[in-house]
DNA sequence: TACCATCTTGAACGATTGTTCTAAAATTAT
DNA sequence: ATAATTTTAGAACAATCGTTCAAGATGGTA
């Protein structure tokens, strides 16, 4: 019939992801976009739409690409190991690749004005704070935490602190203060 | 010997500040300059330099500001109780204005790729630490916290959960939730 | 009163923004 | 080989970007 594409869409989408992730999105250009894709202007704005959208799929992509890598990371015997492995190859990742996450400066750049991204990343946030829940709810039955704890409360406290890390990291660059206070939030949370 | 200036330069670098922290720098355009801050495009570079001299002055403006906003929040006669109290009314403002810290938006749009940035939040973030720090030293010896707990790390602790506060009402909008969620911070810190 | 440094004004600058369009090249089923 | 169809390449679009500049308005000083 026609035309195959030249070039793997999902590839290509991937390499504008990382574009958007380091400088994000207001300050990455179409321009930006065609060198770092490799691809001309008409062949994106056919694949994935306008830039607001191949956006949105670049976020969609990171978002779940996140969520896959913090269950991975949760390798272990117990619950409560299972949960200080995420937070620390979360921190890994992090002080390794010297990027923070993609969401969360997404949150920060976008999130308060621009309703499509806000859904994306709360969706993202719930079902990462969701796991980290049935996490501690194990634990909890197990004994690991303590009985007076709230394993929801527990959860959402240790996503919010995620996001203090990674500015931490930025504002400080020091590989040993992010991963002090993440081990700081670990005893927090064993008590 | 010449004219005067029809406005008052402070007054207006305010409401300038205020759109930067509304929409960030790089949404933020020169035209809404204009219109926000009620001045002619030449005004604004006679007496601001251009849009990322005008943007660091707001910034440095509003880390100065915040900075004396949690000193005077700290107040109550005992030092954890001035901590508890800091940590209250940043919540308290947050959900009332419905803004986020301008510094930390800012350290996830720009700290990362720009230094003049980086280092005027990084300078605030410390003197903040610092003054959390200089508190929990005090409630430490007077036993409001226990012995072995480290003052320098309790601060960073503390100050980099403000940041996960800031998302957490971000993505949530909901003045209970962070609520909730600075208070779990307090018990921690006092255990 | 006359001077003149400074401020205000608004038009204008070239560069870049996101987006669209046309025509040529390429591929595959018939 | 032909026809159908899609992808490519890159020129071109209007709009907006940040910035500059020349001319008129102002008001304190001599």
């Amino acid at each position: 019939m026609a035309r195959k594409k030249e070039f793997d869409p999902e590839e290509r989408m991937e390499k504008a992801r990382d574009l958007f992730w380091e400088k994000g999105y207001n300050a990455t250009s179409m321009e930006d976009l065609v060198q770092t894709m490799g691809l001309n202007r008409g062949s994106i704005y056919d694949t994935y739409g306008d830039k607001h959208s191949l956006y949105l799929q670049c976020l969609g992509n990171y978002a779940a690409e996140k969520l896959k890598e913090h269950k991975e990371a949760a390798s272990g015997t117990s619950p409560m190991e299972r949960v200080e492995n995420m937070i620390r190859s979360a921190v890994e990742a992090t002080v390794n690749t010297g990027k923070c996450c993609m969401a969360v400066n997404s949150t920060f750049e976008l999130a308060a004005v621009d309703q499509s991204v806000h859904s994306i990343i709360k969706n993202n946030w719930k079902d990462i704070v969701d796991f980290f829940e049935q996490l501690l709810t194990d634990a909890k039955a197990q004994g690991e935490i303590s009985a007076d704890k709230d394993p929801k409360l527990l959860a959402e406290f240790i996503a919010a602190n995620f996001t203090g890390l990674w500015q931490t990291f930025i504002l400080s660059r020091d590989k040993k203060q992010v991963e002090k206070l993440a081990q700081f939030l670990i005893d927090m949370v064993k008590n």
